[in-house]
Order: C-alpha cells, then structure tokens, then sequence
RNA sequence: GGCGCGUUCGUCUAGUGGCUUAGGACGCCGCCCUCUCAAGGCGGAGAUCACGGGUUCGAACCCCGUACGCGCUACCA
C-alpha cells in the first residue's frame, strides 16, 4: 500500500471551528492508524478574508487540541511551503498548461457581464451558469486583450454531456454530470488561485493519498476530478465527512451558540473531553464504548464506520464527556490547574498550601466538572463570605439561630488542635442534643454562617478546610450581619 | 429553480435480510442514600426505524417513488 498522508487544510478566518477541529482528528486519526502523516496547509487564496494572527490561532488551537502535525508551517517534510500564497508561481505554471491544451481558457468578462448574465439565468429559473462566452476569442483577441491589461481570470473548460463518476469512502459511488457544471475559476484576477485549483495542485504535488473533509466539497468534487484527470494525475481516495449542527439541524454556527474550540477551553472543557465528544460525532466502533482518550481513538478508528448523516452537537453530552474525563484526571493535574487559575483571579495576593488545595479539590471534585468551577461555586475557600444567599437565610436562619451559633462558637473555641474532620461533629451533635433540637437546625445555618451559600460540601469538611479560627470568626461576622 | 447528500428514542448512536417484543449512551422522571449540592445505586418513560409501493417465506436492513432536511450553486474556502 502506498504511503498515507492526509491533510488537514483550513483557511485562516481567525479560529478553529469545532467542526475544523473533527475534520483534524479525522484526519490526525486515519494518519496515525495507517503510520501515516498529519499535514497542515494553510488556504490563504483569499485577501480579502485576510486576519490577523489567524494562523497562529489555529496552530495554538490544534496544539492545546493535542493533534500535532508531522508536517506543515515551521516544520517542512519537503513538500512546502505549506502556505498557499507563497505557492502562487506553481499554480500559475500549472494554469499554463491547463490553457495549452485547452482544458482551461481566459475570461475577460466584466463582473457586471457575469452578474447581468446570472440574474438572466435566474429569472428563467435556469440554473447559473458561465456561458462559456470567452471559450470562443482567438489567439489574437486574446493577445490584444492580454496586451491591453484588462483583468482577466482562468477558468475550467468543463466538458459538456459527460459523466463524472468518483468514489467516496463514505457516501460510495457518487455522480455527476457536467451539463450541471459550472465553468469555475481557477486563477482569480488578481493572480490568486481559487481554492479548486490550489487544492488538487497541493494535494497532488504534496502527495496526498486521501482527501478527508466536510460535506460542503462534495458538490466541487467533479470538478476536482476533472483537474486531476487533465493533468494526468492519480486520483486521492475521498471521503466527506457529515456536517456538524446546530440543534435546528441547521449547519453549526456562531449565532447559536460556541463554535470556537479556544471558547470551550476558556469555558474550562478538557482537550480530552472535546476532542473524545467530536470525535463520537460522526463516528462509533460499533460497540458501547464511549469513553475514550486518544490513544484509544487511534487504535479503533476507520473511515468506514463514519457515519454519513449530521450530527447536532449536543452540549449536555459534551458536559457528560468532560466530568468523566475530568474525574479522571491526577491530583497534581488539578492542583497545576488550580494554582494557575487562582494565580489570574481576585484571589491572586493570597498563598495557599499545596496541602490546602489539595483539601479543596478533593471536597470538589464531585461537585464540579472543571477546575474553573471550583472558584465559581465555593469562592468561600478563599475569602470571607461578601454575601448570604437570600433563600437559605429564609429557610434556615430563625430568630434563635444567633444565640444557637454562638453558643456553637464557643464550644469550637474550646477544642483544642483540629486534627480530623469529626471534631467539629462532637461538639454540634451536643449542642443539639441539649437543645432537643435536630442537628439540621444547627448544620445549615452554619453553613450559610461560614461560606454564604446553602450547597457545598459535606458541613464536617467545609470546616475542618477553612479552619477553627476562620469557622468562629465568621460565625460571629454572619450573626452580626445578617 | 438545478445538482448532490441524507432521514432509527429529544440528542449521539448500535443495527448490513430471521439472534429485534429495535440495544447502548447523554438528557429527563421516580426511588434509595443524605446536613445541603453533587456523586453513587436501583428503576422508569421515550423510536408504528420519514412516508408509500415493491422484492422475499421473512425487511430498519435490498429496489423504486414521494416528502422533508441539509449542502453546493462566488474572481469564499
């Protein structure tokens, strides 16, 4: 079998799209399965489309995702550059010969020809169509017209009343026929290749043996088909991948939600989980698994067992996906995780222990589905309560709790050095017990007392955590306060 | 409009002619556990396999048609 390089190829709009990013495990997958090579292109034929530190994004994006390139930008295998604009003097040799033999020609067509021509088209309800009205200039015209320095274009010269039959990995036997094709541009007036033309050259000239990309290219694909059997070449295996959705079915976009992947690492989702969710969309191994990490996806991944209809993304399995693999992760992880989190937050002057972070995450972990959580839903740990959430101070702060928490306060200071957590248990239940009062009647306004919520951690915990001196000073703070 | 691709629980999917009273997962609901919230355990609801024809002793699975959805229809990728 020859050698398997497959590639992934976005244009740089600013940041990788979470369909981009399965289109690259796709490919990243099938690549390592098959000892092949992940290449990363870039298709930048667009000016206009031009953006800023788009490139760097995307390769950020790709290297946080876990999905390295064997070769691409910075890292030539000896088939770059891997920039298209820097690629222009090859399509154009190539466009050349494509002209020579007459499967491609020039247009001097004005755009307001081009627009006339389809809103003519349209009103009859034809289908848009060049009219391949440029096919027919002459040697000399065309000289004249070259000379002169009006704008041209190159375009494909489609055949007409042929079949164009090719076949895909996943959709099988697929056909055209050409009387539906349009003429398409090749090299744009300004000298920039369109996508069609670089992408069959690159695929081609950087020996690209399949081509694995969204659905939205199966309609161009006869005439990548055409290009490749004008010029001679061998033709890539296809395979296009089911689209991504938004829950209305309708292809995955920014108004309905993320579409970013770095919007999901700044939500606090794992590579693991993001990249295990995607790559479940579209594709299963056929049995119930469902928890993978990459090592695993490499191991059972086929192209055959893609599906081939779309797939909404489903933010609630996404959730699933990354509290599993979350739960999975070492404890140092998560410390690394949150020391560096706390580092860039309000709680940035304090210094906390190894040991009492640690504390924290283990009371947690079972509570949240990323680090980030952590300071969202217990901030007590790290500072005093700003606030009492209105409804528990409804429900469980009664007219004796003041006394009944002093009273509390008291008993803890008499405890001698905290060593377990239960040694604040002693203390409460005898409080109660006393009282002839349920110890529920003591547990929930001190939790409000200590950490200003009603949810958390068990009570025990929560307290041998912030400590003796903080549970009684804020107990005294709470009585006052609210 | 034309061309192409698709259609199994709300969602992701298993299923490639008899093993299927269509299996799993997420989500949802209920119960248990319990100082709260989670986690966990147990259980439940949820799909006439888009529809209509055909082929076959037998079809979610094969064929044809229809409907619907999506994609493409640019000097964008």
């Amino acid at each position: 079998m020859k050698n398997i390089r497959v590639r992934f190829a976005p244009s740089p709009t600013g940041y990788l799209h979470v369909g981009g990013l399965r289109t690259a495990l796709y490919n990243y997958l099938f690549a390592k399965r098959n000892n092949g090579k992940f290449i990363l292109r870039i298709e930048d034929t667009d000016q206009s489309r031009y953006v800023e530190g788009a490139v760097e994004n995307l390769i950020n994006a790709l290297k946080w995702s876990g999905l390295e390139f064997d070769e691409g930008p910075e890292k030539d295998g000896g088939f770059g550059p891997y920039f298209q604009s820097q690629r222009l003097d090859i399509y154009k040799k190539y466009a050349a010969d494509l002209v020579k033999n007459k499967n491609a020609y020039y247009c001097f067509c004005s755009p307001e020809r081009l627009t006339a021509l389809r809103d003519e088209q349209k009103s009859q309800n034809l289908q848009a169509k060049y009219d391949k009205h440029c096919l027919s200039l002459s040697e000399t015209e065309i000289k004249e017209k070259l000379d002169a320095r009006i704008p041209y274009v190159i375009r494909l010269n489609i055949p007409s009343f042929e079949k164009v039959v090719f076949n895909d990995i996943i959709r099988n036997r697929v056909e055209f026929d050409t009387a539906t094709i349009d003429d398409q541009v090749l090299i744009k007036s300004d000298g920039f290749p369109t996508y069609h033309l670089a992408n069959v050259i690159d695929d081609h000239l950087m020996d690209i043996s399949h081509v694995i990309r969204g659905e939205e290219w199966l309609s161009s694909t006869p005439k990548h088909v055409l290009l490749y059997n004008f010029f001679g070449w061998e033709i890539p295996q296809f395979a296009h991948l089911p689209l991504l959705l938004n829950p209305d079915k309708t292809k995955l976009s920014k108004r309905q939600g993320d579409v970013a992947v770095e919007d999901y690492r700044a939500k606090g989702y794992s590579p693991e989980a993001l990249l295990n969710f995607v790559a479940l969309l579209g594709w299963n191994a056929g049995d119930d698994k469902e928890f993978y990490y990459m090592d695993e996806l490499i191991e059972k991944f086929s192209l055959e067992r893609v599906n081939n209809s779309g797939a909404v993304f489903d933010i609630q399995k996404l959730n699933w996906l990354n509290t599993e693999h979350f739960r999975k992760l070492p404890k140092e992880n998560l410390l690394s995780q949150l020391k560096s989190i706390l580092a860039d937050s309000e709680f940035n002057d304090a210094n906390y222990s190894d040991e009492y972070l640690l504390l924290i995450i283990e009371s947690m972990i079972e509570r949240v589905t990323s680090v980030k959580e952590i300071l969202e839903k217990s901030p007590y740990f790290f500072t005093d309560p700003l606030s009492y959430e209105e409804e528990s101070k409804a429900k469980n702060w009664k007219p004796e709790t003041p006394e009944l928490l002093n009273e509390l306060a008291k008993r803890f200071a008499l405890l001698g050095k905290i060593t377990d957590k239960h040694d604040f248990e002693k203390p409460l239940k005898e409080l109660a017990a006393e009282k002839e009062i349920g110890a529920g009647k003591l547990i929930h306004p001190l939790r409000l007392a200590v950490s200003g919520m009603s949810t958390g951690p068990g009570v025990y915990d929560l307290l041998y955590i912030i400590g003796k001196e903080k549970t009684i000073s804020r107990i005294g703070k709470a009585v006052k306060a609210i």
